[in-house]
DNA sequence: CTCTAAATAGAAATGATTTCGTTTTAGAAT
DNA sequence: ATTCTAAAACGAAATCATTTCTATTTAGAG
């Protein structure tokens, strides 16, 4: 397990710090997805000293190298979510119990009556949008 | 123009106030999307008094009536854009100019290659999530 | 023209997230 | 094993976009 971790890690080019692997863990032991201040908060008792910040750097930097997923959430904050699912795809959010289904084709349509039929629950609304550069700014790559 | 706006405010239930009407003349001539603060700074100029929070409440307002879209962004601050498009549709939002276009269908795979061969461009990114109740909280409806 | 619920002002608070300078540590190299 | 160095962590403090609060103003129905 912390194994597995420790490779991961060494793949994405991270140290295995037992801080960066504890947070790991937790998170995959979380059925759905969790913010930083709920893994400091339960992390920090097996530590003698963790800091906010340190969460927070970490999951950013896990999930820029693709360890973890984030999720975007109505409330705007941030929260993370394990998702060993290494094929493209998507998520399915659960805004109650914040449990995180894994969605494996696109094409929407289709796919929320899929979700609803296979999982039940219901659709409340979606997430699509596509981020990148138009045709004019793509040649001068700046970001704004 | 204004009249325009004025309808579809009462047919949000919302009073058609002039700084309402303001907001959402600017955000029309916009090309692309707009922070509230941008807003605010250019509108301040036509009113002798304006708030800040006036324009984050009116653009939220907006929001959630349907007569704005919300982008969500990467840097995770809130931006507006002015959508005439009524159908069901998604956006394809410009990191660089901030350019907003309509994507009519569903489909991401198709999509993305459907959206950089008729504008040309780059796709980086995209979000596609789907919000609502699993099967075990759709009963009893409620959102933690 | 009146009246009332909705809208606004503006200062102040909020609070999640980030920054900063310093200290510690993982892991490669010796 | 020991040394060394870049990366990681600390934690207090700052940031700053967004929201709250109470008093005042206003749109628009009657």
């Amino acid at each position: 397990m912390e194994q597995c971790h420790a490779t991961a890690l060494k793949a994405a080019g991270m140290k295995a710090t037992p801080k960066r692997l504890a947070i790991l863990e937790m998170l995959e032991a979380e059925p759905g997805y969790a913010s930083p201040e709920e893994l400091w908060k339960r992390l920090k008792d097996r530590f003698d000293r963790l800091g906010l910040p340190t969460v927070y750097r970490n999951l950013e930097e896990l999930s820029a190298s693709g360890v973890l997923s984030k999720v975007i959430h109505p409330n705007r904050q941030l929260y993370y979510y394990f998702c060993s699912n290494r094929e493209h795809h998507h998520h399915f959010v659960c805004l109650s119990c914040r449990k995180v289904e894994d969605i494996p084709a696109c094409g929407i349509e289709a796919l929320e009556q899929e979700v609803t039929r296979r999982n039940g629950g219901k659709v409340l609304s979606h997430i699509l949008q596509l981020n990148g550069l138009c045709g004019g700014c793509a040649d001068n790559g700046e970001i704004r």
